[in-house]
RNA sequence: GGAUCUGUAGCUCAAUUGGAUAGAGCACUUGGCUUCGAACCAAGGGGUCGGGGGUUCGAGUCCCUCCAGAUCCGCCA
């Protein structure tokens, strides 16, 4: 009997079978299945602790009752206890042989994981761009992660509905309309419309700011388009295809795509339920001319409202992001909604949410999941956020060329031999995967200090290093004559034995775990560290053991090692957007 | 003033959310290409985990309290 892709699982379940067996099925045992240092095993099971604990057993005592009924297990593990009740499991070579045998494609590897997540439905959305603003450093992270996590959720079995949420109806439409009427240069905007956009922007933002009558002017404008004037309203579709065609560069460059591109404007038609029904459950109410929402059982937010429609009767994000819940409840049937903010909008989404359980609740709705998946701000030099209105924000168009200017210079200097064009292809691989492993490697919620040394670093745990390991393996199999996935090159292989190869062999198996921690926190961060320490074992065991031996057995199963830690780093890469190739 | 997040090696970051001896990269020192790609590997030095107290079999992780930085707190998104 083989072992499942998850051995983790299998080993929660035989552990909770072993409980039951003790007559304690529902006293709460939990195993705490984790991969393990290696040192210790390749599995620990922590659970008996704190069970113990609680029942005011003694700890190892108990770990061993569990223990003696876990019979079953010892075909493929060696089980053994350790310290106060841990329980440690290290799977022999003949099991490793038989995971790695069964697992041998991507294809393959995403069958086992799809069980995670099967017949959920999840809407994530990300990036959502400001119309007729250019993209800078500081939307990389929503994008990059974003991305990873849909393509994470996917493989591991869910549905996932991909919304780009453009914040294209803000109340700064009025002076961007005002602006391109009265201050609009023709041939900049046919040269670089964006461009000119924003220019514009700024230009009227400073402009009202000066003079009273001008803000006054841009405020009719945006009533005027609030209003369905057919001029503003023709305007505002002209900048949003504008905007929609640099932001569509933007996401073909990063290699991320949408199912739907639903702005807040798409919302307007239904902000007059969210109004009647918040204040027909009581759950709104009105104060200073606001319709606001507090919630009396929080500390902070009996106090702090959350602003539903302002005192002029308009709409604010508040309004639309209700709106945007329902929609997504309803139309979509979400049972997880996941939203990709910076850390700041923190307090907003917590009492969005706060407001949606009320709401749903009351009126009999399934509530689906939610989860702000939120990410620290990309700091400039002086310590403070990047912002678009203020100093000098790098353009990622500008970032993404520099990081391919970069790679083609490293590509030249190291494989001067390869035609430029293809010098060029692998700088773009490299160049645009360096630029957005940086910040996929990084734990989301902490702020960094914006760097070109260290966004296009090709040193450490980076992207490059990745890269490499799988061209070295490409270049085996070329060296052989074989393609990497002829399953040819495997025949009968042998146990793993060297201490490289078992190393690597019980990397690969822990993957399955990875894939569970990653999609369970919405942390693409700990898939990097683990391609990362795979990468490793193998340049580890390649400088170690050569493949290409006279030994049959030998080469065999260091060809299938070799095999198996391709197709898993470039399943890993591919989730997190990036490109792979065979040569660099 | 209230609240949230952050503080780990000279620098940039991990630490599976309470588990076993806190780990990597860069930089520094040393060794390894006539041998499957050296964008690599092996080894070494470098830590009061911001300070102090507490909780328990066990704390970088939880609680309290200071210190420092970032962010949010009524009509921007």
């Amino acid at each position: 009997m083989s072992l499942p892709f998850n051995v983790a699982s299998h080993l929660d379940t035989a552990l909770r079978a072993a409980a039951s067996a003790l007559g304690l099925a529902d006293r709460g045992f939990e195993p705490e299945v984790r991969v393990a240092d290696p040192a210790h095993g390749d599995f620990q099971a922590n659970g008996a602790l704190a069970f113990a604990k609680r029942e005011k057993q003694n700890p190892r005592a108990f770990a061993q009752q569990i223990v003696d009924r876990l019979g079953d297990l010892t075909a493929d593990f060696d089980l053994s206890l350790a310290g106060p009740g841990f329980i440690n499991f290290r799977l022999k070579p003949t099991a490793l042989l038989a995971w790695l045998q069964t697992y041998d494609s991507e294809q393959h590897l995403q069958s086992g994981a799809a069980t995670l997540y099967q017949g959920q439905r999840f809407v994530v959305d990300f990036s959502s761009p400001n119309t007729a603003k250019q993209m800078h450093v500081g939307h990389i992270r929503g994008m990059v992660i974003g991305e990873a996590i849909c393509r994470l959720l996917a493989f591991c079995g869910a549905e996932v509905v991909r919304d780009n949420h453009i914040g294209d109806w803000g109340t700064g439409f009025g002076k961007l309309i005002w602006g391109y009427k009265n201050l609009r240069n023709d041939q900049a905007l046919a040269r670089d419309p964006l461009e000119e956009l924003e220019r514009l922007y700024k230009a009227a933002d400073a402009a009202s700011k000066e003079n009273p009558a001008t803000l006054d002017a841009a405020r009719a404008e945006l009533v005027k388009l609030q209003n369905g004037d057919p001029e503003n309203t023709a305007l505002w579709n002209q900048i949003n295809t504008i905007s929609a065609a640099a932001f569509t560069e933007i996401y073909r460059q990063l290699g991320i795509r949408f199912d739907h591109q639903l702005g807040e404007s798409f919302y307007n038609d239904k902000l007059a339920q969210v109004y009647e029904e918040l204040r027909a459950t009581q759950i709104a109410e009105d104060s200073q001319g606001a319709l606001v929402v507090f919630h009396p059982e929080h500390a902070r937010f009996k106090t702090q409202p959350f602003i539903i429609r302002k005192s002029d009767g308009a709409s604010n994000y508040a309004s639309t992001d209700l709106a945007t819940m329902l929609y997504r409840a309803e139309h979509f049937k979400a049972d997880a909604i996941a939203i990709l903010t910076d850390a700041r909008q923190a307090d907003h989404f917590e009492q969005l949410w706060l407001t949606t359980q009320k709401w749903f609740t009351q009126t009999k709705r399934r509530l689906p999941r939610f989860e702000h998946v939120s990410f620290g701000a990309i700091l400039g030099e002086d310590g403070k956020a990047i912002k678009t209105r203020t100093g000098d924000p790098i353009r990622l168009k500008a970032l993404l060329a520099e990081a391919e200017e970069r790679a083609f210079a490293l590509v030249t200097e190291k494989s001067p031999e390869l035609p430029e064009t293809e010098r060029r292809d692998i700088a773009n691989a490299v160049g645009i995967g360096a630029v957005r492993y940086a910040d996929l490697a990084q734990n989301r919620s902490s702020d960094y200090v914006f760097s070109w040394e260290k966004i296009l670093s090709f040193e450490g745990n980076t992207a490059p290093y990745l890269l490499y390991a799988i061209t070295r393996i490409h270049s085996i199999f070329r060296k052989i004559g074989l393609t990497a996935y002829d399953s040819a090159a495997a025949q009968g292989a042998t146990t793993p034995a060297t201490d490289g190869e078992l190393a690597l062999a019980r990397k690969l198996v822990s993957f399955a775990s990875v894939l569970n921690l990653t999609t369970a926190q919405l942390r693409p961060h700990y898939l990097c560290t683990y391609l990362y320490e795979l990468a490793g074992q193998f340049s580890t065991f390649y400088a170690a053991d050569k493949v290409i031996v006279d030994d049959p057995a030998v080469r065999a199963r260091r060809l299938l090692l070799c095999q198996r830690t391709l197709i898993v780093l470039e399943a890993g890469l591919h989730l997190l957007g990036l490109r792979t190739l065979e040569r660099m």
